[in-house]
DNA sequence: AAAATCACCAACCGCCGAAAG
DNA sequence: TCTTTCGGCGGTTGGTGATTT
């Protein structure tokens, strides 16, 4: 079973003191990123490697931005997210700087629904589904015109859930029919402006990690 | 002013697949 | 092969400060 001098028993858990990250840093910097179940025998640092690996990725590491969320990068999320679902990581790789645990909690925070607004969001997902259809032939067409190959690829079901998503991230719940015509409009702006902007950049990133 | 609720976020947990033994 | 170990991922929890009742 462990086979290991250490038990699992006993480590420490919980924040990290200015203490142990110099530890971690000092290890980090002196050995390199891996290796991080030996960790706690190199460093003298009491904590998995688990832990050691998880404050590393997501608190340490250098190049990590620490301020707000950008608009920008809320579009990004949103846009990947209703792509990909929850795929954290994956996300955070076209997000220099993010940890898929930030984006995570930021997604949850901000745009996971609750019970109480599932009941409104479901309506307007029927009202949205109509309109989008008939904007989604128009896309088409401009598609078979060769406008747009790279939305070819996306997955249409997708497309609709990214559309709702993006009412939500502009706080459209309480607006109904008669504003709905401009606003799939301006969801198609959005939508047009970053595949030729974000994905025509992106797309060609394979799904790899990076390595 | 105090209690309840909300919002945020760091960190843990369990699971999985790959690698090593 | 079969088992164990490790790293990575997504889901979840618990602490804390802010806001509301």
């Amino acid at each position: 079973m462990m086979g290991r001098g250490i038990a699992e028993q006993g480590w420490r858990k919980g924040p990290w003191t200015p203490e142990e990250d110099k530890l971690l840093s000092e290890y980090v910097s002196s050995n390199g990123e891996g290796r991080w179940s030996s960790v706690s025998r190199c460093s003298g640092l009491n904590r998995s490697g688990k832990s050691c690996r998880l404050r590393w990725v997501n608190y340490l590491r250098p190049g990590l931005k620490r301020g707000q969320i950008t608009p920008q990068e809320e579009g990004i999320i949103i846009e990947l997210h209703a792509l990909w679902g929850n795929k954290w990581s994956t996300i955070a790789r076209y997000l220099p700087g993010r940890t898929d645990n930030e984006i995570k909690n930021y997604w949850r925070t901000h745009f996971k629904k609750t019970d109480k607004s599932s009941q409104k969001q479901e309506k307007r997902k029927a009202l949205i589904l109509e309109q989008e259809v008939q904007h989604h032939h128009q896309q088409q067409q401009q598609l078979e015109a060769g406008e747009m190959k790279m939305v070819n690829t996306i997955d249409h079901v997708k497309m609709h859930e990214a559309q709702e998503m993006y009412f939500m991230y502009h706080n459209l719940e309480d607006q109904c029919s008669p504003v709905m015509t401009q606003d799939v409009a301006s969801w198609a702006d959005f939508v047009v402006e970053d595949y030729y902007g974000l994905w025509g950049g992106l797309w060609n990133l394979d799904d790899h990690p990076q390595g």
